[in-house]
RNA sequence: GGUCCCGUCGUCUAGUGGUCUAGGACAUUUGGUUCUCAUCCAAAAGAUCGCGGGUUCGACUCCCGCCGGGAUCACCA
């Protein structure tokens, strides 16, 4: 294998965003080519013109920047191998599907489809029955002649097996019975999968096609195509699918979302590769951060599970809250911009230390902005709540913070450590616990039960604004 | 239904005949640190290795059968 060079592709076909499930083949795929020094190649398989959702490619492009996997060659940034989307490239299907003709791989079918569909009818598993297999060169002449509507299936073996090895999946032997007479092309003169894959993968220099195990029962297919055209096939690897939390395929069904969902809902791209990544596959305790460039280091095509893999969300969740703590603030602090309000862009250092002490606190992007909300607008503050924390009387915790309020105006030093110091100190004797003491405080500047260190708040609030909260409860 | 693939803790997995009374990670629970939460650290619980037969001195590991799950059987990809 080394001595190939490795080309991968992913070929999504624009009638919808891929899901999580289809980007993850496609993390393999660019693994597999980045592990060799070989080139990933998207192509979009557009023959489907009536299923086109004209949104579909600018999403597709999407994802892969997203995650940080472009490809080398791809429609916009082009390619020795170009076109690199189908409908641009129907001559070529019809050249080869006209040389399988000739050669006896493939032949013209004139059924209609109100006969294919009664063939449905009678049994729902029913394959093609090979009606025109045997036309003669007469029989094909007239159905030409009189303008009949034709496409062109291939003609397989009907004994045998077809047999080949899988990166994946092992030795796979199929029947060769168990294959129809596929359509190679459509009335409308477009190619379906089935031709389009081989001739593209071939004149494109695939070396490996790493793809979904649906594809797999169709691959005899393929093989077919490739040793009547004389063409050595690629490698084939067949990898597992996603399923949803009841082990049934995931889909749209479950709500299986597609990668750019997954970055509305605040996860970042690291995490995505990364939780992507050890679906399937091993490495050490299957909990390591990694980059893209180690993955590729580590990442073995012969290790990809056989078995599916279900879509954990717990282990994303983990993931993307450990690549969080990772990032520098500054780093944060842009990719948190679209999931906060702009006029807290505004105050940018006052920003980088909430981050600082936040992030360590939050499993997606989302989790900032109610964290953080009380720095820039003044909470609502019940004496209740406050005299709850503080399980004192009105008259004593008023009397605390009166002490607490003259601590931080003689503070030298408004810093975190400094004022910790000085409360510890008057807190003792105070007849408050640390507990009673610093919750109802904590209470009084956020609202809230919960926040970071409270001598943290304080000092990014600011002296005058802590006061001004802490003051304004008994007034 | 035919054909093909898969089957180790809830989840991702390690494990290729004896080192497995099955290891790790996520999740869960508990304890420690602590002004709350989170982090961090420690610990616990959690798998009769889908089931039943073989082969073997010995099987999670090999063979057969069964069961369960999945894929596929379009002029869709």
């Amino acid at each position: 294998m080394s001595d190939t060079h490795v080309r991968t592709r992913i070929a999504p076909s624009p009638t919808g965003v891929p899901h999580i499930g289809n980007t993850r083949t496609a993390l393999y795929d660019y693994l597999l080519a980045k592990k060799y020094q070989g080139e990933f190649i998207l192509r979009i398989e557009d023959t489907d013109q009536d299923r086109l959702v004209p949104e579909a490619v600018e999403k597709i492009y999407r994802i892969q920047e997203f995650l940080m996997m472009k490809p080398d060659e791809d429609p916009i940034v082009g390619g020795p191998f170009g076109p690199y989307v189908q409908t641009e490239r129907l001559n070529l299907y019809k050249e080869y599907a006209e040389e399988l003709v000739n050669i006896g791989a493939a032949y013209y079918c004139f059924c209609s489809e109100e006969r294919l569909k009664q063939l449905h009818e009678k049994d729902q598993y029913a394959k093609y029955d090979r009606h025109c297999r045997h036309l003669s060169t007469e029989e094909i002449r007239q159905n030409m002649d009189s303008g009949a509507p034709f496409v062109i299936r291939a003609k397989l073996p009907e004994t045998g097996f077809t047999t080949w090895h899988d990166l994946v999946q092992g030795k796979l032997s199929l029947p060769n019975a168990e294959c129809d007479d596929k359509v190679l092309m459509k009335t409308n003169g477009i190619p379906t999968y089935h031709l389009a894959v081989v001739v593209d993968d071939h004149l494109m220099k695939i070396s490996h096609v790493l793809r979904g195990v649906e594809w797999m029962m169709s691959t005899p297919i393929h093989l077919f195509l490739y040793e009547s055209l004389g063409w050595e096939p690629p490698i084939l690897a067949h990898v597992p699918l996603l399923l949803g939390p009841d082990k049934s395929k995931l889909s749209k069904r479950h709500g299986a979302k597609s990668v750019l969902e997954y970055a509305d809902d605040g996860y970042l791209p690291e995490a995505i590769d990364n939780f992507l990544f050890y679906l399937g596959f091993s490495y050490k305790d299957n909990s390591d951060l990694l980059t893209l460039d180690e993955m590729i280091q580590v990442f073995d095509e012969k290790k990809i599970q056989r078995q599916n893999a279900i879509f954990d969300i717990q282990k994303l969740n983990y993931l993307n809250s450990q690549w969080i703590k990772k990032l520098d603030s500054e780093d944060l602090f842009n990719r948190l911009k679209r999931f906060i309000p702009e006029n807290w862009l505004l105050e940018k250092d006052k920003l980088l230390s909430i981050i600082n002490i936040v992030k360590e606190r939050m499993f997606t992007l989302k989790d900032f902005s109610p964290a953080a909300e009380y720095f820039f607008s003044t909470p609502n503050i019940e004496k209740q709540m406050v005299l709850e924390q503080s399980a004192h009387t009105e008259e004593e915790t008023k009397k605390w913070f009166d002490s607490a309020i003259s601590v931080i105006n003689n503070s030298h030093e408004y810093t975190a450590e400094k004022l910790h110091e000085e409360f510890a100190a008057t807190q003792k004797d105070s007849g408050f616990s640390p507990k009673e003491a610093f919750m109802s405080l904590r209470v009084a500047i956020s609202g809230r039960p919960v926040t970071p260190p409270l001598f943290d708040c304080f000092v990014i609030l600011g002296k005058e604004e802590t006061l001004k909260r802490i003051s304004s409860v008994f007034d």
